[in-house]
DNA sequence: AATTGTAGTGTAAAAATAACACATAAAAAT
DNA sequence: ATTTTTATGTGTTATTTTTACACTACAATT
C-alpha cells in the first residue's frame, strides 16, 4: 500500500489500518447552519438572512458559522444563534449532517444543521443583529443557497414529529397563550386544519396546562382564557407514571 | 476585532463576518462510525471489533474510518462497511453527529454515526475481513470506547421507530422468512413480547407480503409457510394510495 | 396408534379517534 | 336600552383501532 507522506499510520498491518490512516489533507471545515422557526400567534415562520458575503452574496440563506476547535457542535449552534439574534436559552436540536462534496462551490464544507424554536413576539426586539435578517412565512420563503432548502424541509418533518410526541410547541408560544393560539400553532406546524373540540379535549386529557383566571381580550369581545404549560407537572408525570406526551 | 494571521475574511463589516471567518486551524477530522445490526432468525445482534491500534488498543469498538476529501459521508460509511465486511448494497442511515471536544482523547475528532442492517446468515461467510470482529447479542455487548455505547443506544431507538413506521425489518431477514421469524425480529427490536395473532393480523392487513407455497421445515414437524416482502406492491401503494407502513 | 411441538386461526371487549352544532359572553353600534 | 357582532366554550355518538384471549391442525417421530 502506498502511503502519503503525511499519513499517520496505525500500528498494525491488517485492514483496520486502511481505515485508520488519516492525513492532514483529509481535514475539513465543519459548519453549523440553523433553521430558526418562529411563531407570531398566527403563522409559523422562518428566519433568513440576505448574505452580504461571498459566495452567493445577495442571496437568502440560513444563518451559520464554523465550528471552532474548542467547542462542540451544540455550543457552536448556540453561539451562532446568539451572535445573530442576541438570544440564549433557546430550544435547539441537531437535525442532520450534510456533506455532498460540492454542496458549497467555494470550498469543501460539511454542515451540521440545527433547528431552533422561538416565540417571535417576545423576542422580536431583543436584537436581530443583522439588518438583512427577515422572517418569512413558511411556504413563502425565497429559494435558498446550497442545500439550505433541503435542510428546511427536513427540519419541518422533524418539527412535525416532535410536536406530536413532545411538548416543544410551547417553545414557540409566549408563556401565556390561549387555546386558539395553541391550535393555530399546531395547525401551522402540521399544515392542516384540526377540529376545535377534539383538539381541546385531547390537550385537556393530557393534563399539563394550567388555566389562568386571566383572559386575552385582544381578539374577541368575549375574551379567551389564558393557559400556561405546567412544566413541573409534565416532568413529574414523565418521571413517575411513564407518561408520554402524545397529541 | 483581532484577526488571526491565516483568517479568511468575509468582505463586509457586520456581524456575519464574525461567523464566517475561518481558519486553517479550525479544520477538523471527520470520522464515520457504523453500528451494524444483524439478525440470525432469533436474536438481534451487533458487530464489534477489538481494536488492534491505538488509542484504546485491545478494547471493543464500532468500526469506523475517516472521511476523505473526495467523498460524502454516505459514501464514507459505505466504504467503511465494505472494507470491513465485503458487503455492499446494505441499508444504511445517518444517525447523529458526535462532537464532544474530548470524546477521543487522542485527537479532536468529530464522528458521524451511521447504522446498517444486515441479515447475519446470508452474509456470514461473505468475509468478515477482521479476525477480531464478532457478533454480540444486544445487551451482551461489552463496554465500548469513547461514546460508542451512547451511539448504540441512539441507534436502537432509531431502529425501533423505523421498524414501526417503515418496512426496514426485511433488511434484517433473508428473502424468504416465516411469520414466526418476522415476529421474533420485531420482538428483538422492540424488546418486548407481542401477541402472535394480533401480530399476524396486523401484518396481513398491511397486504405487502406474498405467501409462498414453500415451507420452512427446520423448526417444526408441521412446517411453516415462507413469505417474501413484495417491495413493488409496497412502493406502488405508497405512490398511489398515500399508504404508509405502520405496524 | 400415540406423542410431540409448533403453526394457524377469529371474536369480543376496550380504547382511541373522528365527526358534528349551538348557546354564551361582552363589547360595539344603533 | 336594545341589537348586532364575533370569537369562545362545551358533550355525545359513531367509527376505527387496539387489545385480550384458547383451541384445532398438521406432520414427523416413537
Amino acid at each position: 500500500m502506498e502511503l502519503p507522506k503525511d499519513a499517520v499510520l496505525a500500528d498494525d498491518k491488517d485492514i483496520n489500518s486502511q481505515l485508520n490512516f488519516y492525513q492532514k489533507e483529509d481535514q475539513v471545515l465543519l459548519a453549523v447552519d440553523c433553521i430558526i422557526f418562529g411563531f407570531d400567534k398566527t403563522n409559523l415562520k422562518i428566519l433568513l438572512i440576505k448574505r452580504n458575503f461571498e459566495p452567493e452574496k445577495g442571496k437568502w440563506s440560513l444563518i451559520g458559522g464554523f465550528l471552532k476547535k474548542n467547542e462542540n457542535l451544540d455550543q457552536a449552534a448556540i453561539r451562532v444563534l446568539r451572535t445573530l439574534t442576541g438570544l440564549s436559552d433557546i430550544y435547539m436540536e441537531q437535525l442532520y449532517t450534510y456533506s455532498k462534496v460540492d454542496r458549497d462551490p467555494g470550498q469543501r464544507t460539511i454542515s451540521v444543521a440545527y433547528f431552533a424554536l422561538i416565540d417571535v413576539e417576545s423576542h422580536q426586539f431583543d436584537g436581530i443583529q443583522i439588518d438583512s435578517a427577515r422572517w418569512f412565512d413558511l411556504g413563502e420563503a425565497p429559494s435558498l443557497i446550497f442545500d439550505h432548502g433541503k435542510m428546511i424541509q427536513k427540519a419541518i418533518s422533524r418539527l412535525q414529529r416532535r410536536a406530536m410526541t413532545m411538548p416543544i410547541g410551547f417553545e414557540l408560544l409566549p408563556e401565556k397563550f390561549t387555546m386558539r393560539q395553541l391550535q393555530n400553532l399546531y395547525e401551522s406546524i402540521l399544515d392542516k386544519k384540526l377540529d376545535k373540540r377534539n383538539f381541546i379535549n385531547k390537550i385537556n386529557s393530557l393534563d399539563v396546562l394550567i388555566k389562568l383566571d386571566e383572559k386575552d381580550m385582544t381578539v374577541s369581545r368575549k375574551g379567551a382564557y389564558l393557559y400556561v404549560f405546567d412544566k413541573e407537572k409534565y416532568e413529574k408525570k414523565v418521571a413517575e407514571d411513564g407518561f408520554s406526551f402524545k397529541l
